[in-house]
DNA sequence: AGTGGCTCCTGGCGGC
DNA sequence: TGCCGCCAGGAGCCAC
């Protein structure tokens, strides 16, 4: 399921191909994927050169000037020029054809991902809802502590909360958490001073990681060219239920929360916050 | 306002 | 062997 790490590696393997070219046309195929028509897309995008393609949270943006096409992969969409084995004979549900005869490709099993066309005027309303971006300047230790303070949500659901912190999703959420080592039930609120810092680091360094190993493909992941990620086999708890923890042994078990598939370390990662020494 | 629960969607898998 | 039902989850919507 792409989330941040894996948008952003879908976002560096298209750019070179995509920036400069000029899109001669759109074809909306399966028109649930937006509340735009053809006519409507065509009218926005035709003629305009691609700028750069740039990712917010998990929306990818081709930035076409005074319009942005936003896409949204969601479980299992595929931007591809070229259909890979698992996409060869199903139907894209949207493809964009550049000035260079190359075509671009939406394949999307599930059929959860969303296609936007609008003028760039309104993605800062568009995106007004939308949380810190977990590897910029603005997401610091305070932004955390400030955002976590006095919500009782779970730590799990609060790191996936879309308006609390971009990007993030299941898979880097519980690979987060346990990194910090904290108890995905934990309430945000109750979180410590020394506890949100240990998440703040946590947050980007597994994010970092993600993008450096291109990626999870634990569902289906493959970015533009086909290939697969390699973030699965570093997972220290996600889809590991009962196998060994990788730091103490302990097996590692598996919750629901927020109806999500929640895993976690039950010794790495204690329900109650570590004891403090009242010494001295 | 914040939170939790339901819904969409389909391939894959377990169970009988 | 075949088929039924359940599961996965991002985000939007709704209810409380």
């Amino acid at each position: 399921m792409p989330e941040l790490p894996e948008v952003e590696t879908v976002r560096r393997r298209l750019d070179p191909q995509v920036v400069g070219r000029r899109v001669t046309d759109v074809c909306i195929l399966d028109q649930t994927v937006s509340r735009q028509s053809q006519a409507e897309m065509r009218a926005l995008l035709l003629g305009k050169v691609v700028r750069t393609i740039g990712r917010r949270g998990k929306w990818l943006l081709f930035d076409l000037g005074d319009v942005t096409m936003v896409v949204h992969l969601r479980m299992t969409g595929r931007l591809m020029f070229q259909p890979d084995a698992e996409s060869a004979g199903r139907r894209p549900r949207f493809h964009i054809s550049l000035d260079d005869r190359q075509r671009l490709y939406f394949y999307d099993t599930r059929r959860f991902g969303r296609l936007w066309a609008l003028p760039s005027v309104d993605l800062p309303a568009f995106f007004a809802d939308l949380g810190a971006e977990p590897l910029e300047d603005g997401f610091t230790v305070r932004h955390l502590r400030d955002s976590l303070a006095g919500r009782a949500a779970p730590l799990k659901s609060f790191l996936t909360d879309q308006r609390r912190l971009a990007g993030v999703g299941n898979i880097y959420a519980d690979e987060a958490l346990f990194r910090a080592r904290l108890h995905p039930l934990r309430a945000a609120g109750g979180v410590g001073p020394r506890e949100a810092q240990r998440l703040h680091a946590a947050v980007i360094e597994t994010l970092r990681l993600g993008i450096e190993h291109e990626g999870s493909s634990v569902e289906s992941f493959v970015d533009p060219a086909g290939e697969r990620g390699r973030f699965q086999e570093i997972l220290n708890v996600y889809q590991r239920t009962g196998e060994p923890c990788r730091v103490c042994g302990t097996p590692i078990q598996r919750i629901v929360v927020g109806g999500r598939g929640t895993h976690f370390c039950p010794r790495c990662q204690p329900r109650r916050a570590a004891k403090r020494h009242a010494g001295r």
